[in-house]
DNA sequence: TTGTACGCGTTATCAT
DNA sequence: ATGATAACGCGTACAA
């Protein structure tokens, strides 16, 4: 009941094989002839059948998007929607389909990506969860399968494609702008040190001041999850130091609004007791009260060069730059002032 | 190089077809030679070909999703990856795929549904953006192709499967929680009236309040864009009449953050001064100042719910309850108080 | 219970 | 420039 290639070759009196060479865009055939079909195509309502054609150029036009474990809370973040839109508009220019799994174990995760590659699913995939030790990124390599990691991988760097921000510069700046305007006593708070961006942003945090000669201290540097509770409870007791710090360098806008309410409930005033540089840079930053100065990261290029690369390590099979660094900047708003003296 | 069934019947020494009833679980096969294939399967690391499967078989096991327009700010709300874990769940435990799309354009996205619907990429599909004058429903209506809505239709309502709250009556009890704590003068700040939510959830706002002989004022409803700017004003406008409301109802979470900044700039306290009910439930209803009284409308379970009646469509080829409705729930946090006298 | 043979709708390789 | 014809890998009716 379906209209077949056949159907249309029939109703415009040529050979199936013509008719794939029209859609194809095949240069050799002539003007009147490609006409001819495209009329019974459209006569007919004729739409390829996208198996039958993956089956036969052993290719689909698709890419795999593999999410976090469900169960993150990660997955709550405006991070996900935002990337999302990226590499959609990267795909979408190549006329490139998606096909996306998530799963809530690493297992699941693991099974359903191997489904789709083995399965002939997807052309490519790209990672959104750089993990330690991840057995998905074994599995691709191993399999020397395309595949672009957003984030920075945690081993293996030189032979990984992935895109990311300059983390390490991007907190050094953050940290820097404070310490312009006065700040010598400022706190890190950030997310679990399993993840590659904590890292690199503690480290840039660190550089920071030590290039300015100001002396590390431990009970400044706070690791919580990015969400939740687990981070007013280190708030608070940063906020009960003797020497209280008069700076917060914060990784995340979300968490970044927890710390604001603690702040609230403790009495203390942003920015005029304390000032607060956070990270993304999503709508949220703008909302809170104070709006936040944030660092913005570019979700949106995320997305949409990861797509990009792996279209070409797809289409040109010839591997583009390993490392794709989309820039950062940071956005001023109304959470950062002089400390009081 | 890949290897198929015929590798697999080859090592097992039976015929092709007899793998491909082991790996339909096909009864009639005995337990014997059952075991036989498979372990030539694990042993060659045998991997079905989906294309081929799906060319023969006529059918993926692949569901279609339909995101709104990628420009719109919506997208960045947390409902997006909440509903999209619910249907991942529902999906993931019918071993089905999901098949992505999204557009700048509503052409972009009709054309992109079109392309897998007619290509024979999925099995069915799901709307998350019930707009007026739906392109896409009318589309997959005239074709019989089955799919469920996210929301309420905006027509059709008896004929579309659709997942959705009782927005009425969630509405209506919301506003009859603030009557009950004393308020009178109670205001509607709501998105788009093109989005039926808004409509339905305006009326059970109209509904209580009438109830309760409450008159109705013009000046207390107010519809602007769920995010950003408009709202501000909006909110300044409602706040300087001359009778000023002592409650709010706030049709989203994220709106609801903006108009309790606005309030911190006209130095009005929530909830001493006004009270707030807001809807959704995010994770940022606890993040905000105060923590925000809101309607939990379990995002998770109306993607759940949706895959689930997708998937009985598809497979039962019988219709399910065409209407679906998720039960709401209302969150006490403290954005409520009675009002002043 | 198992094997044979054909069809699913395209693309690709040869011819012509 | 165009037409036959053989894959692509799997499901299934029919036969055995």
């Amino acid at each position: 009941m379906t209209i077949t290639i056949k159907d249309v070759a029939k109703l415009a009196n040529v050979a199936p094989s013509t008719v794939s060479r029209v859609i194809a865009n095949n240069p050799r055939i002539s003007k009147a002839t490609a006409q001819k079909v495209k009329k019974a195509m459209e006569q007919l309502g004729y739409h390829p059948n996208l198996n039958a054609r993956n089956l036969a150029s052993q290719s689909t036009q698709t890419i795999g998007l593999v999410m976090p474990s469900s169960g993150d809370v990660v997955f709550q973040n405006p991070f996900f929607p935002t990337v999302l839109q990226g590499i959609s508009e990267g795909a979408h220019e190549k006329q490139y389909a998606m096909h996306i799994t998530t799963g809530k174990t690493d297992k699941e995760i693991l099974d359903a990506v191997t489904r789709m590659v083995q399965g002939k699913s997807v052309d490519g995939v790209i990672l959104l969860n750089s993990k330690v030790e991840d057995q998905v990124i074994s599995y691709l390599k191993g399999r020397e399968f395309p595949f672009v990691l957003i984030g920075k991988p945690y081993k293996d760097v030189e032979e990984i494609t992935h895109v990311d921000n300059d983390n390490f510069r991007a907190m050094k700046e953050a940290t820097e702008y404070l310490i312009q305007h006065g700040h010598s006593q400022i706190a890190f708070i950030g997310g679990s040190l399993e993840l590659t961006v904590t890292v690199e942003r503690l480290l840039g945090f660190e550089r920071a001041l030590r290039n300015a000669k100001i002396p590390l201290k431990n009970e400044y540097i706070i690791h919580e999850e990015f969400l939740r509770e687990g981070g007013q409870e280190a708030v608070r007791e940063l906020m009960s130091l003797e020497e209280r710090p008069t700076a917060l360098v914060v990784a995340d806008d979300f968490m970044a609004l927890g710390v604001l309410n603690m702040l609230d409930e403790l009495g203390i005033k942003v920015p005029e007791d304390i000032s607060i540089v956070s990270f993304n840079n999503v709508l949220l930053a703008e909302m809170s009260k104070p709006p936040l100065t944030s660092v913005d990261i570019n979700i949106f290029d995320l997305g949409y060069q990861a797509s990009k690369s792996l279209i070409q390590m797809i289409e040109n099979s010839k591997e583009p730059t390993k490392r794709i660094i989309i820039a950062h900047k940071l956005v001023e708003r109304l959470s950062c002032a002089e400390p009081i003296k």
